[in-house]
DNA sequence: TCGTTACCGTACGGTAGCGTATGGAGCTGT
DNA sequence: ACAGCTCCATACGCTACCGTACGGTAACGA
C-alpha cells in the first residue's frame, strides 16, 4: 500500500496524512502504528529492499550456467523496466537520509552479484567489476529513458540482445 | 543562481522564498520579476536547456572526424559526470509539468545528435539509433551511480575506454 | 464486572511555501 | 516640482504536511 504510493508519487508520497486518507483512516490512527513519518518511510523502503532484490536473484539462480543466469537476469529486468518506478523514486530521492543507506545496499548487492557472474564466466576480477558496473548503468539509464522519454526507445527486444552481446564481448 | 540551487537542492529548491532569502531579498521583490513560481522554474530550466546541450555539441563539432567527435563527446561528458547534478535533478522531477517538456527536448536532441554521428560512421539507421540510445543510457546510469554510490565506480578512465570500444563495435 | 490494552478519531499548534495587497523609496521625464 | 514608473519590503491569508494531546470504543483477561 505504501509501496504503491511510493511507486506512484515518489518518496514524498510516503507521508502520514495522504496515506491515512488513502486508507480511509485518520492520522491519529497512523501515528499509533508508526512513531513518525521517518519510521513509516524506513519501514516501506526496507520492505521493498527485502522483497525486490533477493527475489530476482533467487529467480535467476534457477538457471545453472552463469551465462544463462545473466541472460535470464537481463531478460527479466530489462523486460519489466517499465514498472521499475520504485527504483526511479529511490534514485530521485538519493539524498534523503532514509533512502541513501537502502539505495546503497541494494546497488552494491546487485553489482556484487553480477560481478560474481562475470567472474564465473572467466573474466578477471577487475574486468568483471567494470562489466557489472557498466551493465548496471545500462539498466539504470534504460529505466530512466523508458519512464521519461519512452518513445525514443524503439525495439526493446533487439536492444536487449545488443546489450547482452556487447557487455559480454571479450576485448 | 537559480541554477546553482537547482543543482544543489533539486527542482524543489527552485522556490520563491528560499531563493529570495538566499539573495538577501524578500519575496515581494521576487514576485515583481516573476508572476509565480512556475514561471521562475520554467525560466531556470529553459536557461539550462539553452546553455548546456548546444554548447557541448558545439565543442564536439570542433573535431572533424565523426569518430573523433564521439571520442571527444564521451570524454567530455563522462569525465565531468560528477557535476551533472542538474541532469539528475531533472530526471528526479521528470513528472513535474514544467520539467517534462524540457527534459524531453534535451533527451531527443542529444540522442538525435549521437544517432547522426553513428550514421556518419556507417551504421544503418536502425543500428545507429540503438547505439545512440544505448550510449545515452550508459551516460545516465553512470551519472546516477557516480552520485548515489560513487565508490562502486573504480577506474573511470578504463571505463570510458571500455564504453567507447563497446558501443562502437560492429557485430 | 471491571480495568487494561489496542486501536482509532477529533482537535490543536507549528512550519514552509505560495500568492496577494499595499505602501513606500528613488529615479525620470516634463 | 510633481506625476509616474521601477523596484523592493512588510504584512496578511491559504494550504499541506508534521507532530501532540486527549477522548472514545471495543475486546479481553482476571
Amino acid at each position: 500500500m505504501a509501496l504503491q504510493a511510493l511507486a506512484e508519487g515518489g518518496v514524498a508520497a510516503v507521508a502520514v496524512e495522504p496515506l491515512a486518507a488513502r486508507i480511509g483512516a485518520t492520522k491519529g490512527s497512523a501515528y499509533w502504528h508508526f512513531p513518525n513519518r521517518e519510521a513509516l518511510l524506513k519501514a516501506t523502503l526496507e520492505r521493498w529492499e527485502r522483497e525486490h532484490t533477493e527475489s530476482v536473484i533467487e529467480l535467476v539462480e534457477s538457471a545453472v550456467e552463469p551465462l544463462e543466469k545473466l541472460r535470464l537476469l537481463f531478460g527479466t529486468v530489462l523486460e519489466s523496466v517499465e514498472d521499475s518506478a520504485v527504483e526511479l523514486a529511490m534514485l530521485a530521492a538519493k539524498d534523503d537520509p532514509a533512502v541513501a543507506p537502502v539505495l546503497g545496499r541494494v546497488t552494491e548487492r546487485r553489482i556484487a552479484y553480477m560481478e560474481d557472474l562475470f567472474g564465473q564466466l572467466g573474466f578477471d576480477a577487475d574486468v568483471a567489476h567494470q562489466r557489472a558496473v557498466l551493465a548496471y548503468s545500462v539498466y539504470l539509464g534504460q529505466a530512466q529513458l523508458m519512464s521519461s522519454t519512452p518513445h525514443v526507445v524503439k525495439g526493446r527486444r533487439t536492444l536487449l540482445e545488443e546489450t547482452l552481446t556487447i557487455v559480454m564481448c571479450r576485448a
